[in-house]
DNA sequence: CTGTTAGCGCCTTCAG
DNA sequence: CTGAAGGCGCTAACAG
């Protein structure tokens, strides 16, 4: 034997049939023969025989591989859009292959030429915080292949997407501290690059002015998610001539990192400073006093995001999105109210 | 053109050459003249041509991919394992295909095949807590396809394998808490389909057993490692007629949720009960008070894992492991004192 | 140094 | 209903 599995010819040869007819039987190819196929299929069930789906892929042009392009995956966000992506994909009869790249734009472009190696059927894509130039997922939709955003997309770019009310989240949670009788709320955001951080600094913004609290460019601090820095960021806040009295973050890392920060200058969370994050993090729950934050449906995000991607490579009609506008899907989010905002009643 | 995809056939027909010549200059075959060699070079360059490692993985009988299989992706222990193995995976020229199950043995069974029938080179495995039959695993072996276990090993299996000092660390946490005065020290174990369970319970055992301390069954609870069930656990040791002073719990999730339950019953961590957990999740570090724990090598069990996968892939000469001993990497751990068994100082 | 041929596993014509 | 032949993209063995 020269390879460790076995193939069609194996089963044809031990039969005496053709390979054609052993295919044809396996694919449930309506002209064979009754007998034919029960013989094939059992032979095949008792070889343990399965079929190769690269040599499908490279007979078929297709693979039924779907790339899945994150930027980390240690955060609980990122994993549970995979699983629910992955839900869909496996019912549709899809496999993925996860990439992450460490929030390396470079990782990423190397991830995407990777999936294109691999002749996937598509790619569902969040991309790095430093990505600006996003002409490899250009050249993706222009070879045709089905690509679908999460998350982080990209003005410039028409490509299907799914992505949850950033805006809105981000005025109700600013909203949540001014009914709390905060008056000086900062907020510590996301790099320019991430169209996040520029709709949530847009519903902060509007929160205030709706609410007629003037907005303090001093208290609007843009940074790159490196968590080390945000130490300086909040000692810069708290040492203002006046300090902010609550905090709304870009996302959950860097809401706990702050209250860190703010629990060891002597402060109280949430008498001095009241905190909310953004995406719910199984952390959120656990630190003390837990997080008031923006949860987001991470699964049913994944599985959107699956379905959009799978409507575009199961459809017929090829949607050329350099005409037509890509459909797109936002979701919800709730605001989640805990310690960091509002004291426990009883307590 | 009938494939978005250009191949060596493009190449050698633009060229006025064969594809075998377009193939040598492409893989550095020597005997390719020079200026045939550029010339080449510089058209799939311009071409942005890819290989197809799907057709090389046809015609050589090997893909290059390798299978990561593990329970769940939502704590950061596996996914930081995952990214230490890609690590040196990617170093030697694989990738690696993830899969989870979601602690689900069947799940694990497709996974096994699904892997098998995409001819994946090599599989990293840590198996479902829910697994006692290890049929598909050694179907892996006996078809000759590399196969390593991290973590969770079975001993009635030669698989080579990567895991920690289960039963030091586990002595040395128990140890810790005798040496700050707790004599009544409960533990709550994990099922006995996982070999880290019965280890870690050994070295609860010898601690107690080295310092003279009775063993109270009533102390040691195992349980499947659904969380909801630590409520019932903990309340059962607290109402025992003499509750522990301290617990040990086979994981940080398992020792987090028992903390919760415990302040819940008004007793003070460490005062009432002083609580370690095992592998330093993120969230350890988070809880308050924090929790001490067993820190374990993530990223090294990853690469390790890799390293003794590829040593078998790219070794010559079979290792036939029915007859010889599997190699296996024990790692050190470190236990990481928090506040959830000594008091910081000047608090 | 280069072209020809064959084959990896599968599906899909085209002839019977 | 079935077999033979061809091709997907690539490499390897064999001639030159």
């Amino acid at each position: 034997m020269k390879s460790k599995y076995i193939s069609i010819i194996d089963i044809a040869k031990q039969l005496h049939i053709s390979k054609s007819t052993v295919s044809r039987a396996l694919t449930g190819h309506p002209s064979v023969h009754p007998e034919t196929r029960s013989r094939v299929l059992e032979l095949a069930q008792k070889l343990d025989y399965q079929r190769n789906p690269l040599a499908l892929g490279l007979a078929r042009n297709n693979t039924n591989i779907i790339g899945i392009l994150v930027p980390e995956i240690m955060s609980t966000y990122f994993p549970s859009v995979i699983i629910g992506a992955q839900e869909v994909l496996h019912e549709a009869g899809y496999n993925a292959i996860i990439c992450h790249n460490n929030e390396s734009y470079n990782a990423e472009v190397l991830n995407t030429k990777l999936l294109l190696s691999y002749h996937v059927d598509g790619i569902i894509v969040s991309h790095t915080k430093e990505t600006r130039n996003f002409d490899h997922f250009q050249m993706i939709q222009r070879r045709g292949i089905p690509l679908v955003f999460f998350n982080r997309t990209s003005d410039e770019l028409n490509v299907p997407h799914v992505v949850v009310d950033d805006y809105e989240a981000a005025f109700r949670a600013v909203e949540h501290l001014i009914k709390i009788g905060r008056r000086r709320i900062a907020h510590l955001a996301g790099p320019d690059s991430l169209i996040n951080t520029k709709l949530r600094q847009q519903g902060y913004l509007d929160a205030l002015k709706k609410h007629k609290i003037p907005v303090d460019p001093d208290l609007v601090i843009s940074y790159d998610l490196t968590l080390e820095k945000v130490r300086i960021y909040i000692k810069h806040f708290l040492e203002l001539p006046q300090p902010p009295d609550a905090l709304f973050t870009i996302n959950d890392p860097t809401a706990i990192a702050a209250m860190e920060v703010i629990r060891q200058k002597g402060l109280s969370i949430p008498d001095d400073i009241a905190v909310v994050g953004f995406s719910n993090d199984l952390s959120a729950r656990l630190v003390s006093p837990g997080l008031t934050t923006v949860a987001q449906p991470t699964f049913e995000i994944g599985r959107e995001a699956a379905r959009l991607l799978l409507q575009d490579i199961t459809s017929t009609v090829k949607n050329d999105y350099s005409v037509k506008k890509a459909p797109s899907v936002m979701l919800k989010t709730k605001l989640i109210i805990r310690e960091s905002t509002v004291m426990k009643q009883g307590k």
